[in-house]
Order: C-alpha cells, then sequence, then structure tokens
DNA sequence: TGGGGTCCT
DNA sequence: AGGACCC
C-alpha cells in the first residue's frame, strides 16, 4: 500500500454526514488513443509507420505515438513541429466528417455490448459505459471456489456468447500497482468490490481486444466505480492499454487508494475543475492570486497546486468551498461539487446512449473576415455543411438514393427517410477580434457573440436540394441574423463564424405512452406546435404570412381559424409512398397516418390524436395538418 | 491555438 | 445570450 501521511480528516463529510463514496457501480472509461490520427492510419495504414500530425489551422491538433516519440504534441504550432520533426507527414483535419464517422461506428460498436444502454460519448474519442449490470449478473454466476476457470457471459439470452477468464485476478495494470510477490491475499477476494473490479477489468479487456480486431482501433481504459475515477485512472498507462483503481476505497484516516490516487493530482487536472475554478482554488491556498500565462488565454498555471493541498487545507469543506467558489453566476451547490470531486466522490451518472445530439454546429476561423460579401459567402458554406450534417445525423438511417440499375441517368430516390428530431432553433455566433489597446496591442479574448432564430421549417424538406436550401437559409435568415449581431454597417472583424442548429426535439418524444405525465406532454406539445411555424398563402398578398400554428390551437374555437377542409383520408402506408422527387398533386400531398391502434406490434406509437405527415415524417395534431399540407405543396 | 460538444444561469 | 466545463 502507498504511504500514508494525510490527516485523519479525509473522509469527507456534509452537515456531520459522511459522504459515501459510489461504491455500487463498476463503470468503464475508454479513450481512443491520438484518435484523429488513428482514423487517418486506418484509411492509410501505411503511415501507422510514420511520424503522423493532424493540422487544424496553424496548429497540430493531435499526433500519433511515433510522432510523440520524436517530440511532438498537441496543440504545438505546425512551424515548430516541422522544426522539430522535419519529415512529419502532416493531414489537414478541419473537415471532421471523417472523425464524426469513425467516432460514431466505434461508439455504436461500444453500445452494442451495453444491456442497459448506459453508454455515455465525450467529445469523438471518449466513452463511459456502466456495465454494473453485466458485472453483477457475472458475479452471481461464478463459482467462488474456481475463480481461476470462470466464464464471462456477455448475453442474457445466449449462455454460449462470452469468454474464458481468471476472476482471482485483475486484467492489465491496477493502481496501485501489485507487485507478484504481495500477490492476492486469499482472503481480498472476498471483497466483493474487489470481485467486481475484476470481471469490470476483464470485460474491458475483452472490449479492447475486440475494438482492435473489429474495427482496428486501439484505446486506453480505466475501470472504476465512478466516471471521475475510471477517466483518472485510465490514464496512468497510456497508451493502449488499462488500469483498475484497486480497494479498498474508503478509510477512517484517508489510507485508501481513492485519496492516495486522487491526492496526487494537479487540481486543474481534475475533470470538472476548470480553468477559473482551479485558479479560484490555488489563490485560497497559496493566500494571493494564482499566477498564469498571460499570453494565453487559458494558459497553463505556474503554480503546482495538488488536489491534497486544497483538500487538507485548514477550514476545508464543502461549505468553505462554496464560500470561495459560489457567488452570482456560478452553479449552486457548486462547493459540495468540487469537495466530492476533491475526494474522489462523483455521483452523476453514465448518460443513456442517445442517437440524435443535442445540437448541431459548424463554424470556420479566419484570418480576416470584413466585408459583407465575404461573410455572405461563408455562410453559405457553413450552411451546405450544416444541411449535410443535419441529414446525417438528424434522419434515419436508410439509403439516400438507390440507382436504378436499368438506366444510369434515372436515379429513383426511395424516400425511406424520416426526420428523427428537428432543431427548433438556429444560432449564428461570430467572435469579434478584439479591438486595439491604446498601446497598439490586443487582447486575446475567444468570447463569442450570438443571435438565434426560429430554424425555418424548409431546411426539412427532403425534395430541395442542399444547394437550394442552404442559399435561402442564407438569405432569409442568417443574414438577417447577422444584421442583428452587428448593426453597425462595418468596421467589424471576425476571427470566426459559426452556425448551429439547438432545440433539439425528438421526433419520438412526441409519441404517447401509457402513464405519462400529462402536464409535461402539454408542454411538449406546445413546444412542438411552436415550431410548427407554416407559411399561410391563404391571402392574395404574396408576401408569405407566418402563421404560428401554435395559435391555432388558442383559437381553435374561433370558426375563421379552423381548416376551411377536412385532412383527407388517411392512407395505409403501402399506398402512400411519394417518391422525393415526386411532385406532390393537391390530392395525394398529404398522407397522415392516424395511430396505428390494430397493430400491436408497431412501436412507432403516436398520441392518440397526433399524425405524422409521411412527406416529412413531422407529428402533430390534426388541426395542423390543413397548413402543414399547404406549407409541403409550396416547398 | 481548433472545431467541435454539454449543461447551467 | 453567455459562460463554464469537456475533448
Amino acid at each position: 500500500m502507498l504511504p500514508c501521511n494525510t490527516t485523519p480528516m479525509d473522509i469527507p463529510r456534509r452537515r456531520g454526514q459522511r459522504l459515501k463514496r459510489q461504491l455500487d457501480s463498476i463503470i468503464i472509461h475508454f479513450d481512443y488513443d491520438a484518435f484523429y490520427a488513428s482514423v487517418i492510419e486506418a484509411e492509410t495504414p501505411s503511415l501507422r509507420a510514420r511520424p503522423l500530425a493532424v493540422q487544424q489551422k496553424q496548429i497540430v491538433v493531435t499526433c500519433n505515438y511515433e510522432a510523440r516519440r520524436r517530440g511532438l504534441y498537441k496543440l504545438q504550432l505546425i512551424t515548430e513541429a516541422k522544426k522539430t520533426c522535419p519529415d512529419v507527414v502532416i493531414v489537414l483535419g478541419e473537415d471532421l466528417t471523417r472523425f464524426r464517422n469513425a467516432s460514431k461506428e466505434l461508439y455504436a460498436f461500444l453500445r452494442s455490448f451495453s444491456w442497459n444502454s448506459r453508454c455515455e460519448r465525450l467529445g469523438f474519442d471518449e466513452v463511459w459505459m456502466d456495465v454494473t449490470d453485466i458485472v453483477d449478473y457475472n458475479v452471481r454466476l461464478l463459482n467462488q471456489n474456481d475463480l481461476a476457470n470462470t466464464f464471462f457471459c456477455l448475453s442474457k439470452t445466449d449462455p454460449t456468447e462470452g469468454f474464458a477468464f481468471d476472476a482471482s485476478g485483475v486484467a492489465g495494470h491496477t493502481y496501485p500497482e501489485v507487485t507478484s510477490t504481495e500477490a492476492d491475499a486469499p482472503r481480498d477476494l472476498w471483497d466483493p468490490l474487489r470481485l467486481r473490479l475484476h470481471l469490470g477489468s476483464h470485460l474491458a479487456q475483452h472490449l479492447r481486444q475486440k475494438l482492435v480486431s473489429k474495427k482496428g482501433y486501439t484505446c486506453t481504459v480505466g475501470v472504476s466505480t465512478n466516471k471521475l475515477l475510471c477517466k483518472l485512472v485510465g490514464n496512468v498507462h497510456k497508451p493502449s492499454d488499462q488500469t483498475t483503481l484497486l480497494p479498498p476505497y474508503t478509510s477512517e484516516d484517508g489510507c485508501d487508494n481513492v485519496t492516495s490516487f486522487i491526492d496526487e493530482h494537479e487540481v486543474g487536472k481534475i475533470p470538472g475543475i476548470g480553468f477559473k475554478l482551479a485558479q479560484k482554488l490555488r489563490a485560497h491556498v497559496l493566500q494571493q492570486p494564482a499566477d498564469f500565462d498571460s499570453g494565453l488565454v487559458y494558459g497553463g498555471t505556474n503554480e503546482k497546486v495538488l488536489v491534497r493541498d486544497i483538500r487538507t487545507f485548514s477550514d476545508m469543506g464543502p461549505e468553505t468551498l462554496e464560500r470561495i467558489l459560489g457567488g452570482p453566476g456560478t452553479p449552486h451547490g457548486i462547493g459540495a461539487k468540487v469537495w466530492g470531486l476533491l475526494n474522489g466522490c462523483d455521483d452523476t451518472e453514465v448518460g443513456q446512449a442517445r442517437d440524435v445530439p443535442t445540437q448541431i454546429s459548424i463554424e470556420d476561423s479566419y484570418v480576416r473576415l470584413v466585408a459583407l460579401e465575404e461573410v455572405t459567402k461563408e455562410l453559405l458554406v457553413l450552411s451546405r455543411s450544416l444541411l449535410r450534417r443535419m441529414h446525417a445525423d438528424l434522419l434515419d438511417d436508410d439509403e439516400d438514393l438507390q440507382v436504378s440499375p436499368n438506366d444510369g441517368a434515372n436515379i429513383a430516390a426511395i424516400s425511406e427517410k424520416r426526420w428523427l428530431a428537428f432543431p427548433k432553433t438556429i444560432r449564428l455566433s461570430t467572435r469579434p477580434r478584439p479591438p486595439q489597446n491604446p498601446d497598439g496591442s490586443r487582447n486575446r479574448s475567444f468570447a463569442r457573440i450570438s443571435r438565434s432564430a426560429p430554424m425555418p421549417n424548409f431546411v426539412f424538406s427532403l425534395k430541395d436540394g442542399i444547394e437550394v436550401l442552404a442559399e435561402r437559409l442564407v438569405k432569409e435568415t442568417l443574414v438577417p441574423l447577422f444584421r442583428k449581431l452587428h448593426p453597425e454597417k462595418s468596421g467589424w472583424n471576425l476571427s470566426l463564424v459559426n452556425v448551429a442548429a439547438t432545440g433539439m426535439v425528438d421526433a419520438a418524444s412526441e409519441k404517447g405512452g401509457v402513464g405519462r405525465d400529462i402536464g409535461k406532454m402539454l408542454k411538449r406539445q406546445g413546444d412542438v406546435l411552436k415550431q410548427w411555424k407554416v407559411y399561410d398563402t391563404g391571402g392574395q398578398d404574396q408576401t408569405k404570412e407566418e402563421v404560428d400554428v401554435s395559435m391555432q390551437v388558442q383559437d381553435v374555437w374561433d370558426e375563421k381559424n379552423l381548416e376551411p377542409s377536412p385532412p383527407p383520408p388517411p392512407i395505409r402506408p403501402s399506398e402512400s409512398r411519394i417518391g422525393s422527387e415526386d411532385i406532390p398533386t393537391p390530392s395525394q400531398e398529404l398522407s397522415f397516418l392516424p395511430e396505428d391502434r390494430w397493430e400491436s406490434e408497431d412501436e412507432d406509437m403516436l398520441d392518440d390524436d397526433s399524425y405524422r405527415c409521411e412527406e416529412c415524417g413531422g407529428v402533430m395534431p390534426i388541426f395542423a395538418m390543413g397548413a402543414h399540407a399547404r406549407w409541403h405543396a409550396q416547398n
């Protein structure tokens, strides 16, 4: 065991009670090695032997381990990297498409092993999996008297699916390191936590091997009982390896492995304690403002303050931390949260796997962007990318097109696609270049400003090409947003422009379900209706008049606002297929399906009063259908 | 110093 | 709408 010279005040307290470490879960954290570089290598395996760097603008965003051996590192300037390693292979990586695709594929692969779907991605290259249920299932199955010959079941239904392993030991490295002379005392195996961590480590190793054999990617893994600890402990052996944090996890005097492990970390290295919090914490224990590299916005600190220095500082605890860190604008409970982190406690759950992101954004940075004409051009480039991303990430997975084998020129679009989610909002952000100081220098700032607008419905059209939609989006939405953001006619100078689709509403979340909360449902329904803004051409006026369908909900008793004609009768799916190249006629433009009460195998249940538009997959109440149909007819 | 993301206020 | 955090 590690030397232990901490004070007795080690177990975190809150209002006199012990704050318990989470010991009931087994969690694995995956971190793909040098991810962008690995994606490039997977495409071009000959590069594996070369020093490889991925470039975005002027910097090396990541590089493979061969390059690191030669002195390159992340976020290094390209010029410097070339000086250090003249024969480095540099690949441009500003377009993230392939990295995003690889990330999605690996995530889906790991997800397929999960039983509880608690599988959370962070960035493109990290995944947590809560494997508690798998581990506990296997603990119940194993024979305590013959741990060396255990079979790990990966399926609840197929007992042959799995692998053999020795449950008496850990797979891979441990923290602290276990020497062979002090091999596990038999009684250790009676510690249920220890046994569960053993199983977790073997599962982690199996998944790592599968990731290599099936996907060709190596990763670094940590195994522990909460998100914080498994993420941190993985870093102990990098790359392409794994580390398990061994018990004991608790003690009266701080002589547990959690405390000794986390205590050695520089405070800013703790996930959740960013630059701002770390500086406040450093300033407190140093009794003076913490110094930092002013040349950088989020520069490295010049101080080394360890978790232990803070944790054992006089009067330290959640209340003191709340005083130091709290204040207007800060999340409440920050003191308790940070106190937890400093003690290795993290009760946040591994998030449920999601199939749509909550936001899609696309950005580019510029050396100089000043004229409105240039801005408009860039907005068009960004809009195309955003629309492509929306199609890639928000449409369900069927094939885009099927080329008719008889006639290559005749491309029949089989439009099985549905929107899985609708972003309600579009946001334009810029990063203005900071104005010059009197002395001629420039303050460095990465602050952005933004304006938002409702996402116009036409972007969801599956008939119109991305090019025409992008042009319309720029003209009708983004340029107006830009004028709102920068009312001055000129003088601005932008270093970055970002366009984002936000406020994602899951199409499935509008479906009904037994026992749903009615108030919540109505609120959500309102949200969705708000986004069903349609263009009403009822008047002679050529200018399109925006009509918010949600208004019609309130005005539903007003005869004038009711739809003049009833919706066409519902059409069965087989009759209602409309190719996306088809031009809908007024009589067939609509094909709304009512809830399918007679097909119980259909999981795609809607609310009793909700209808789905076959054209775009949108879900809406019956009174919204007429206006919706006219919108389609126009688009 | 990039091009993304999440959640909170 | 912005700010903090994460990669």
